[in-house]
DNA sequence: TATGAATGAGTCTTCATTCAT
DNA sequence: GATGAATGAAGACTCATTCAT
């Protein structure tokens, strides 16, 4: 899966970058705001601090604006979570600090991941498809360590309900963004998190049944 | 609340609900196909088989299509949801079953369940908020449910976490056709609700700790 | 060659009609004075006497309006050449009528002619395939006439001559208006007849030479 | 009728016109592929081997381009002709190589003819003129001759014939340029030359009628 | 002199909405 | 009630031109 090209009529890749950089911060506001089909290229470029015919110095078309929030959110979001991360950590400490990361990042950019989760649709098959790939690899990395956790013995989850647990994990993550009109209203990240890892881990807490 | 109303300038009931059934039919599908920002007036007239001008003797603006849809999928929802219940069924059943119905209901509805998810957004503030307190009337629903399990002993859930529990259920619904692009390829419903049910009653299967 | 379609909105085919007349006859003046590129679709909505959105109704892009005006010149050139032409004139009296006709047509749709031939090559590949193809249709028929000509030994023109010949002719009554600005200003259409028959039948009178 | 004036903000005048023989170069091929009006600015100063700011210092305007095109065509057209005439020779050979000249130079620059042919209507009213008074000059070239040639008893056209069919010169070069696509392919510039002269000079071969 | 990033007026095109028939 | 032609505000995008470095 090919990182998708914006193509830029500047040649400065330094400059590219920290205006792409601007770019995605206004955009992500903008986008949050009014969303992606009603956010103008000019309010983008306005809100950027430059105008329309610079913003497409550095991007090929609208869309392409999109594509960058998503990407650039991704690489934002990993890249944040492994550096919270503790590979000495084993056990049910490492699972749950996984996890817990990975909340905490959302909740830091928060507004970042609402509006991929919305606007991601809008992407053209190509982008989109690079897009969920990323997503995918998220995937994997919670169902690695499911499957460690599995092999401690720490988990019953069978080899087929890995995919599904795993994106349960990131759902949970998302939920806690595109459910904040209900949810932040009633509970901080840390009462959200301590739910959720015992939910995860133990759900509602009932007693498990042989046969079923 | 009060329900938003939507502007028609026919006046026999029978005739706009006949209308509006067709006008939701064929939005549903076209906001799917290419969402509601690309889908034209012009075409929902044309997939609802009648034209435009005829289109706008049964709503006030584009925006009311939507209304409409999102209004109607709850209203499918619910009351589908309500035939399939069992009123006399108690204990573990009752909640296994009134989860399991629902996460049916989403499944045969998943389109329209789909756009109402994606797309709500784009309503105005009212039609929004009148949309989003039905939302609300179902986690209610599921929150009683809870409720009355934790009175029959049967979950450990506090008092507190029941509000983010009936959440939890709404989402493991939705998270079915949101996510289908990935999970429907893997797991069929039946296989997806089994799964689910001891997910949420039972976690990842990991023994409770006391202290948390 | 198929006649490229112009897609439009409006189902009617009489009013159809009626508008691209309309666009047609605004378009000529407009790209008489202005030049295609230099004529906004906005100025030719106006021109035609509706707005730019009824102009969309009844095309598909700027270029289809190019596509038309060309279109219809040729047809119209044709139509008032064939009606102006006798059939049983034999001859030189034949030859002469011809041309003459088609001389008398161009300046009588000079504006046409000379956008359609200004400005045709800002057409599409496929719609100046179509039609140039027209413009051999012409060609060919001027063919015809030499041909009939040199069998009853009125030209002396090679088989081989006969193409250039005809093209000849055609760009005879092209010159007319493209060169309008130095010749009109001096000639009457008549002297000018009169001058390209006699150039084009006997040159500049010239002595033949046995070998060449 | 002076010389419009191209503004260069570069003071040093061989640096000038070299700079300027790389900007006509590239800008004859870029119009001749796309046209005057979509050939970017960009896309001349690249194809002249400089940046756009460069290009800028040296032409004060996208028509200043335009205007050195066919300034510099037709200076060249001009200066190759006279290079290919004999002065000593007289009567039909004179006129017929004076001609023939016409045409091998046109054949030679032909990219350069048709660009100068198809575009400079776009250009100023100002710049225009000066244009179309070369184009007069050469005319006047034509018309001195066909003069001599009726001293010389060579030709019957009557005086005021002499400048239409100077004209008629001209577009017989231009022709070989302009229906090229259709020319070409079946005649090469030798038969096209030959064919030309016969048919200026004695037209289609027909018998001049007493009466007319 | 040379460069190329920045600018923004201008262009094509779309589409929700209206209203006369 | 139904139709569909007409409208024009609004939006994405281009490109000639400028100017600081």
């Amino acid at each position: 899966m090919r990182k998708k090209d914006v193509p830029s009529l500047v040649k400065d890749p330094h400059l590219i970058d920290m205006r792409r950089a601007q770019i995605v911060k206004a955009a992500v506001q903008l986008f949050n705001e009014k969303g992606y089909h009603k956010a103008t290229t000019r309010a983008v470029a306005e809100a950027s601090g430059f105008s329309i015919g610079t913003l497409y110095e550095y991007i090929g078309s609208k869309e392409d604006i999109l594509y960058l929030v998503c990407d650039s959110v991704y690489d934002e979001v990993i890249s944040r979570w492994e550096e919270l991360l503790d590979e000495k950590l084993t056990g049910r400490e490492r699972l749950s600090q996984v996890i817990e990361a990975y909340f905490r990042v959302v909740n830091d950019l928060q507004d970042e991941v609402l509006v991929m989760y919305q606007e991601s649709k809008s992407l053209s098959e190509e982008a989109l498809r690079y897009v969920l790939e990323k997503e995918l690899r998220m995937k994997r990395m919670f169902e690695q360590e499911l499957t460690r956790a599995k092999k401690e013995g720490l988990v019953t989850l069978t080899e087929g309900e890995m995919s599904l647990a795993a994106h349960q994990i990131l759902v949970a993550g998302h939920m806690w963004t595109f459910r904040r009109w209900a949810i932040q209203r009633d509970y901080s990240i840390e009462e959200y998190i301590t739910y959720q890892l015992r939910q995860l881990f133990t759900g509602f807490g009932m007693k498990e049944i042989s046969s079923s």
